[in-house]
RNA sequence: GGGUCUGUAGUUCAAUCGGUUAGAGCACCGCCCUGUCACGGCGGAAGUUGCGGGUUCGAGCCCCGUCAGACCCGCCA
């Protein structure tokens, strides 16, 4: 049906066969240029309507087969924006494949404005255009480099798991599936291969690792879908710095391999660290405008807001914003200000500013202003390095809060101040997790990882509570999570122990992870791993902001598939089955 | 569950303070054109202003409800 490529013819005089869309119809009346295109790019076909007749009838993303001589094109009408701009195939033949019947939604050759609800219905419309279709090229070479590395370099083995699994506990809300064979029983889709891959290691299979389809049934962003890809891995007998270096090095391969891009050694933060200088657990270190602690300060201040928040066990810190004076209005700050609602969205009870003007002078309300002294006032220039011109943004209160508050904060001042610095790459490791966090609706302790992480063997010994810390570690890529793992238990009795920390008594663990307590009986090796969320991989190296926009078949934010109309109603029978019936009227 | 925003021709947008027959670019259809490449010229067709209700002499515009989409909070071990 054709002998070449679009994008690859190169020889002139020779005679090819092209088969593809018509990407540009100009018609000239004497002389029909037609651009075809296929997914190698797009080369010329000059057509003379007396040879080819068909030629005054193609249209637009008309599927046609040229027949034709490729030769030189006049040097005047070389065309340098196209790879092939210097060719051009002179028909002898074309047949239309396939016409168009109706009007096109939208043009393929540019998708860029428009909405995103009719391209998504169009789909397979808005693959023909370069936008999408580099995406999604991009990512088949990010999965394609990774296979290679993992096979190669790491002798990893792709194992499939099954997407029918036993529902657990614990986690995101499972997809269900209801069983024709055993009525009343459901399936659960997999959240994440973690419990297989686990037991793949008590099996022998030392290395694993699977590009993984994921499902969790929470509410959707522009980086969370119902279903995602995970690059899932599992290694025994590795140290934790050992799967770090490995890990690294396989990152670095692909920046390599698909960028060009030397990436230096990864920085490690611990998750302290990063809460208290950035107040997140992933932290943008792309600019600075780090968060300081200013509660020493004022434990003894006049000013209540701040040693209240002290005296309650909380803390003090502030941003030090250069330049904030003159671009950041009272307005702003003030209750119902723009930056007020930020902080207030993650619990904090508002914003407390000082302007430093010349010689130091600081302007602030009345209040705060009465509560310096030269000497407090000194001690916080000093600290916080401002300068006049410097605003000064204070959170004050229970410290997770101030610290989530104002790292939100900074993050919205370092996109609106032009902090961020575009081209900048910045890894890191986020190590030494806590292992628990404290569920307050729930009143108990819950796995900040997943409850199969290995507590560090120094916190062992004692009571687990929030204290614990965690062998587990975050891969943080300009400010998103791209990946965690963790070391994890191997051993019967820690698990029972951790089990027994986040509430689930001996009988449920038995019930609902029975077979797991069982098979670290029969001599599990130590092991860990790390899962990437490869969406998110693609989504920034091809320099998207959602990952819909590096997956064929994305859905809605009510996750709703446009295309196909799913989910939809099924009939009785179907449901009659599956032993289901439906409580809505 | 909540907040913010959006919905006008196939598409991207416009439409003054609520006031004539809802306009424009691109796409589409027809005719013309032998060197274009975002070809060009002339002409044409194309609208339940998402849907339902209300206020008004009069609603694309105001109000209520609803549907759909985007971003976010909650949620996402």
């Amino acid at each position: 049906m054709r002998t070449h490529y679009c994008g690859r013819v190169e020889a002139t005089d020779q005679t090819v066969t092209l088969a593809g869309w018509v990407d540009r119809r100009r018609d000239h009346g004497g002389v029909v240029f037609l651009d075809v295109r296929d997914r190698t790019g797009v080369v010329q076909v000059v057509a003379d309507p007396t040879v080819c007749a068909t030629a005054a009838e193609v249209r637009n993303e008309y599927v046609v087969q040229v027949v034709g001589t490729v030769r030189p094109r006049p040097p005047e009408s070389f065309n340098p924006k196209l790879a092939t701009g210097a060719l051009e195939v002179v028909a002898t033949d074309l047949t239309v494949l396939n016409g168009v019947a109706r009007q096109l939604p939208f043009p393929v050759s540019d998708t860029e404005t428009v909405r995103e609800e009719v391209r998504l219905k169009h789909r397979y419309l808005e693959m023909r255009g370069e936008r999408l279709a580099g995406n999604l090229r991009l990512r088949g070479r990010l999965v394609q480099t990774i296979r290679r590395y993992l096979e190669d370099v790491g002798e990893f083995l792709e194992v499939e798991t099954p997407m029918l699994c036993r529902s657990t506990p614990e986690g995101a809300r499972d997809y269900l599936v209801p069983s024709r064979v055993h009525p009343g029983e459901w399936y659960a889709l997999p959240q994440s291969p973690q419990l297989f891959k686990q037991l793949l290691m008590v099996g022998g299979i030392d290395r694993y690792y699977q590009i993984a389809r994921c499902f969790r049934d929470e509410d959707l962003r522009a980086d969370r879908q119902p279903e995602f890809t995970q690059l899932d891995m599992e290694m025994s007998f590795l140290s934790l710095e050992e799967i770090l270096q490995f890990n690294e090095g396989l990152v670095k391969h692909v920046f390599r391999e698909l960028k060009g891009i030397e990436l230096p050694d990864f920085p490690r933060l611990t998750y302290a660290e990063a809460m208290e200088r950035y107040g997140s657990d992933r932290p943008d270190t792309r600019f600075g405008l780090e968060l300081q602690t200013v509660a020493d300060l004022f434990a003894q201040s006049t000013f209540k807001v701040f040693a209240g928040a002290i005296a309650a066990g909380g803390t003090v810190k502030v941003l030090a914003v250069p330049g904030g004076d003159a671009a950041i209005s009272n307005t702003r700050i003030k209750p119902g200000g723009d930056l007020a609602n930020l902080v207030v969205q993650y619990g904090a009870k508002g914003l407390a500013y000082m302007r430093v003007k010349a010689e130091g002078e600081i302007d602030t309300i009345g209040a705060l202003k009465d509560s310096l002294t030269p000497e407090i006032q000194a001690a916080l220039l000093a600290r916080t390095g401002a300068t006049p011109g410097t605003l000064l943004l204070f959170g004050a209160g229970p410290k997770e809060i101030v610290n989530e508050s104002l790292g939100r904060l900074r993050l919205f001042l370092g996109e609106e101040l032009g902090l961020i610095d575009r081209q900048a790459l910045n890894l890191l490791w986020v190590t030494d997790f806590p292992m628990f966090a404290w569920n307050p609706e729930a009143q108990r302790l819950e796995a900040m990882h997943h409850p199969f992480t290995s507590p560090h063997p120094d916190d062992l010994t004692k009571p687990l509570t929030v204290e614990t810390r965690a062998l587990a570690y975050d891969l943080v890529w300009n400010g998103i999570e791209l990946g965690g793992g963790s070391l994890r238990i191997y051993r019967r009795d820690v698990q029972e122990k951790v089990f027994a920390a986040i509430g689930l008594s001996t009988a449920e663990a038995q019930e609902k992870f029975g077979f797991l307590l069982e098979a670290f009986e029969y001599g599990t090796p130590p092991h860990g791993g790390i899962a990437y969320g490869l969406d998110r991989w693609a989504m920034l190296l091809a320099g998207a902001t959602s990952i819909r926009d590096v997956m064929a078949f994305p859905k809605t934010q009510q996750a709703r598939d446009l295309l196909t109309d799913a989910p939809s109603a099924v009939a009785d029978q179907q449901l009659r089955e599956l032993h289901v019936r439906s409580v809505k009227a």
